[in-house]
DNA sequence: CTCATTGCAAAGCGTTTGCACCAGT
DNA sequence: ACTGGTGCAAACGCTTTGCAATGAG
C-alpha cells in the first residue's frame, strides 16, 4: 500500500473539499490539513499519531477537531475507521484502493493489507444464509510478521 | 447456540476450578459464581450484563473482580472475549463449541454465530502468503437480522 | 500463618460534549 | 450577518490499579 503520489493526493483532498461544499459545510484550515495528512499517509493512523504529526507541522489543532474531522472523512467515504483491539481506532484512506482486509502483527503492531476476492464474495452469502442483509464486514488475521519472526530467531541465539 | 444442560455446565465450571488449582490460584466464591454465569449463558455477555445478573442473584461482587475473573476465564481457554465495535467487550463460552465467527445486527445488536470450515481454512493460508505466522483471527459480518428486516417492513405500512 | 483475592474508590485512557470565541460563505 | 467551526477543558464510559481488609490453602 504505497502512499499516493502528490498528484493523486491533491486530487483526493480536493474531492473532500468538494464533498464538504456539497454538504454545505465550510472548508476550513484544520479540515484541509487533517485530510491531507490522513489521505497522504500509507499507514493506519491513530488520533495520537495524527496529533503528533500535526504538532510537528507546527499546527495547533485541538483533539476534538481531529475527531470531528475524521468523522467527516469517514462519512465522505474517503477514509475508513478500523478497530484492531488496541483500545483505540486507526484511520486509513480507502479511496483509490481495492476492498481489503488486515493482517495485524501481535508483536510490533504492524498492519498489512490483503485483498482476497473469494473471501469478499463469501461473506455476504453467509449473511444471507442466516437471514442477515449484509451491510459490511471485517476480517482480521492476528499473528507474527516476517520481521518479528526473524527477530525472534535472532533472539534464540543470544 | 443453546445453553449447556446443567450437567455440562457443572462439568465446565469444574474444569475452571481444576485449572485454577493447577495454576496454584485459590478457588473463591466470586470466581465460582462468575464462571457459572458466563459458562451457563447462551449469549454474549458484557461486564454490564454480568454485573446486573450478579446483583439479581443477590451477590455483591465488585466490578474489578468481574474483570479479573473474566481474564482468568479467558486465559483458561474456556471463554473468549469479543469486541464488536460497541466500545466494550462481550464474553462467551467456547469450550464444547466448534470454532465460529459472528453476525452482528446493526439495528438490535443481536449476535448470531456461524461456522464455516472453508473460511477457517482460508485465513491461516492467507497469513502464510504474507509471511505471517497465524495465531488467531476474527471475522464479523454486520447487517440487519431477519427480525429487524421484518420490523422494518412493518414500519413501511404505518 | 501466609500470600493472593476482594470490594471500593480513584486513576487511566480514548472519545465526546459544552461553551465562549472565531471564521467561512 | 448567519451558521457552523474551533480550541479548551470538563464530562463520559469502559477498564485498570492501589490499598486495606478478608479469606483460601
Amino acid at each position: 500500500m504505497p502512499s499516493p503520489d502528490s498528484a493523486e493526493r491533491a486530487q483526493l483532498v480536493e474531492r473532500f473539499r468538494r464533498w464538504l461544499r456539497d454538504q454545505r459545510l465550510p472548508v476550513t484550515h484544520p479540515r484541509d490539513v487533517i485530510a491531507d495528512l490522513v489521505i497522504g499517509s500509507d499507514s493506519h493512523e491513530s488520533v495520537g499519531t495524527i496529533a503528533a504529526q500535526l504538532k510537528a507541522r507546527g499546527e495547533r489543532i485541538g483533539t476534538a477537531t481531529i475527531y470531528r474531522t475524521l468523522d467527516l472523512l469517514v462519512r465522505s467515504g474517503l477514509v475508513r475507521a478500523n478497530e484492531f483491539g488496541e483500545g483505540f481506532r486507526r484511520f486509513e484512506r480507502v479511496a483509490g484502493k481495492e476492498r481489503h482486509e488486515h493482517l495485524v502483527c501481535v508483536r510490533c503492531g504492524r498492519v498489512v493489507e490483503f485483498a482476497n476476492e473469494r473471501l469478499e464474495r463469501m461473506l455476504p452469502i453467509i449473511g444471507d444464509e442466516h437471514g442477515f442483509r449484509h451491510e459490511r464486514h471485517r476480517v482480521e488475521i492476528f499473528g507474527t510478521c516476517r520481521d518479528c519472526l526473524q527477530r525472534e530467531l535472532g533472539g534464540l541465539r543470544s
